[in-house]
DNA sequence: CATTGTGAACGGATTCACAGCC
DNA sequence: GGCTGTGAATCCGTTCACAATG
């Protein structure tokens, strides 16, 4: 019964088979195949029991998976079962983004403050939470326990911050700032790094493009 | 000479590469080693130099690589050498934060156009670009050659607005709406799904807190 | 002689194929 | 009979080790 650890590919597909079966218990789905998974994911269906295989035999034979079963468990899996409390440094756009979506749509998520070292920003209001001042990060950490934290600063100004916030217990970052984090071997970083991903579209973009010309030579 | 192509796994550390030789040559460093590279990154040296090679061999042996010349390389590897031009479908904070970024800080990409379904924020602009009604995307993709769009809309209207974007020509998307789009084989979607990124971070401070527990309890 | 470029070895993740079970 | 769960085979990306070279 005691499973090798999951790796980093599978943990990454876990929020999306969860996502599916949100939408499929909201249209009153109660069963679903591993090849019904396959459909709605685009992972193939091997790779998808392998994956629950990972953390335990949740299917029937011949029948398939509960969804609300089955999404009771991934919640409890990735650690949604609890509300996780965390703070975003960065009230621009993107900080503002990150903050709006996380209250209206996102359940598991308890936003404990949204800082910004612009004093204008300051006192704002976005979604009933207030914008603190950066200064004011030890003060809200020192009250509360939190872990986890967002950084959507510029990217001159993220290693300090981080830095800081390490210091007052933070032990995962999600890193939206365009630069490498410098941080001790405990701290977990995510980096969703959106210029990363919009220039290897182009690459994609580029590369059919030049395909295209090819073939037209050819003829 | 001629080469494997590329696995996704490199093209995705081709911009973090840029992105470092940008900062050492506006430090006025005119070498680095693969080595060097490394430590900039985290990725290895072999690994660095590997990827690389896939595209030519751009190096000096004993020395290593001047920073202008692999960078000019780099930039046309990826497609960065012309301007792309581009649409953003969505101009809630995440849509304005993405033009945002793009207008000041991202010289590769030219945003054509910014569109939202609200009536209430077209007309309203951000850095100079004025935000259009969704209505008007057919005529702004016909006066000009797009290929690439952003799509920041909710998820429920994410699939009608990717549907009649493909039809007008888009064969490459950056999707931010948390669902999986549908689209034609020609057709690239890269998912930027930022729920994904937080709830796999959640699970590995879940996973950290539990072993913590468990080891106390050993004790 | 330091560092690149690369074939060979390795390891991790995916796919295959089928036994096990409802 | 249909679908899950899983060992075995395969594929693919990373690491190793070293020959090539400025």
């Amino acid at each position: 019964m005691s499973r090798k650890k999951a790796p980093k590919s599978v943990i990454k597909r876990l929020p999306v088979y969860l996502r599916i079966l949100d939408n499929l218990i909201r249209r009153d789905v109660e069963v679903i195949s591993s090849r019904g998974l396959s459909d709605e994911t685009g992972f193939t269906a091997e790779q998808i029991r392998k994956d629950l295989a990972y953390f335990g035999a949740f299917g029937t034979r011949g029948t398939g998976y509960n969804t609300s079963y089955l999404r009771d468990k991934l919640m409890r899996i990735i650690g949604l079962d609890k509300k996780t409390r965390l703070v975003i440094v960065g009230a621009g756009y993107l900080g503002k983004a990150l903050t709006r979506y996380n209250v209206l749509k996102n359940p598991y998520v308890d936003i404990v403050g949204v800082f910004d070292a612009n004093p204008q920003e300051v006192g704002s209001e976005i979604e009933g939470i207030k914008i603190q001042s950066i200064e004011d990060i030890p003060e809200v950490l020192n009250k509360q326990n939190v872990k986890v934290a967002m950084i959507t600063v510029p990217a001159e100004a993220a290693q300090k911050v981080v830095d800081s916030l390490i210091s007052l217990g933070i032990t995962a970052i999600l890193n939206f700032a365009p630069t490498k984090l410098i941080v001790p071997r405990k701290v977990q970083v995510h980096n969703a790094d959106l210029t990363i991903e919009l220039q290897s579209l182009i690459y994609y973009v580029m590369e059919e493009e030049k395909e295209e010309k090819e073939s037209r030579i050819q003829k």
